[in-house]
DNA sequence: AACTCGTTATACCGATTGGTATAATAAATG
DNA sequence: CATTTATTATACCAATCGGTATAACGAGTT
């Protein structure tokens, strides 16, 4: 493994473990066995560390992502599909989804809030196309598909968290009930 | 408004919008306009700070809580005033519960997981209590509670983030459906 | 052999971190 | 009025923060 990846690697151990603002470069840098100078050469600065780290653990979930959001006239296979991506980046990369899920909903200021805003306004965004197409062709959904986005990646966290916790396993067949239970709720 | 209170709030608002890790001590006692030897003066050290806030701005809220998680077995009845509980912190306290609602999903470690984790614990246990003893009036949840513990509080914070966003008002009708609608997904 | 280029280390910068020793002040009590 | 007690400020501590100037290093290239 190149030097670059261990400090990735090492990087988003110490972000999620203590968090992005109590963990210092110098931190980062002797878990990585390197100067700190060689964390500046390859990322410029914390910032750029942490950009750095964000745009490698997301890389395949966005190509998963934009295939699962072309919504294809079934809202519920639809939903399915992007919640699967969810599990599949949760099996695939836990250490990183525990991480990245905390930092979409936290409002604070600084680094990570302008990091991390863009890519969740991209997945809302998103999931906001994929209701708006459908109430064209579910008349029942009128000017909430706002919302329904929010609350769906809420029910999809929900699950993420509870395997996480040891609690459940991400199978199709979670995805398969929770994306009927979401559903049942909009239509009834 | 004592000095001590001018403290906490500052200490809310600075915690909330830069974060725990990121908030000097020094900026805390700049905003509340006194030194920094007053501020160790009332809370010890940083983290005694952390821990005045929660305790003052959770104070109603358990008692409010303590009282709804009396199981009576009418266990819709019994979700919808746990909801309205969040709910109205929320109303009373956004600032608050934006903040506070983050990090008990945040799995750091230091001063917030400690103070933390024991607060959702317990909000955690009160609710599989609930569970549990609806388990004995309806025999279709078995040895399910701690995952719906897990996620009606997934449930509630999704409504109550849409409340934060301003896209929703968080109402008992509101209360009303968010519980059945999750009521739903367990007895079919 | 000379030279370049990407990579790495030593040593340092000013600013800020959490925390404190000391003492001046204010109010309350005798 | 004198004394205590709670509250606040000035000034400082060692440690760490993010970031950098300088240069040594090894691998290729000419």
């Amino acid at each position: 493994m190149s030097t670059k990846e261990v400090l990735l690697q090492q990087a988003l151990i110490l972000f999620r473990r203590e968090g992005y603002d109590a963990t210092g470069v110098q931190k980062v840098a002797d878990a990585a066995g390197v100067g700190k100078p060689t964390l500046y050469h390859y990322f410029g600065n914390k910032r750029g560390l942490l950009n750095a780290v964000l745009t490698t653990n997301l890389e395949s979930f966005w190509t998963e992502f934009d295939a699962a959001t072309a919504y294809n006239h079934e809202i519920v296979k639809t939903l399915e599909s992007i919640a699967r991506v969810y599990f599949d980046l949760a099996k695939r990369n836990p250490e990183f989804y525990a991480w990245f899920s905390t930092m979409v909903v936290t409002p604070n200021e600084g680094d990570i809030h302008d990091e991390v805003a863009p890519l969740y306004e991209r997945q809302l965004n998103a999931l906001m196309e994929v209701f708006l197409a459908a109430s064209k062709d579910h008349g029942n959904m009128k000017g909430r598909h706002q919302r329904y986005a929010y609350s769906f990646l809420g029910v999809i966290n929900s699950s993420v968290q509870a395997y996480l916790s040891g609690l459940i396993k991400l199978t199709d067949r979670e995805a398969f009930d929770i994306c009927h239970q979401f559903m049942y709720g909009i239509f009834s």
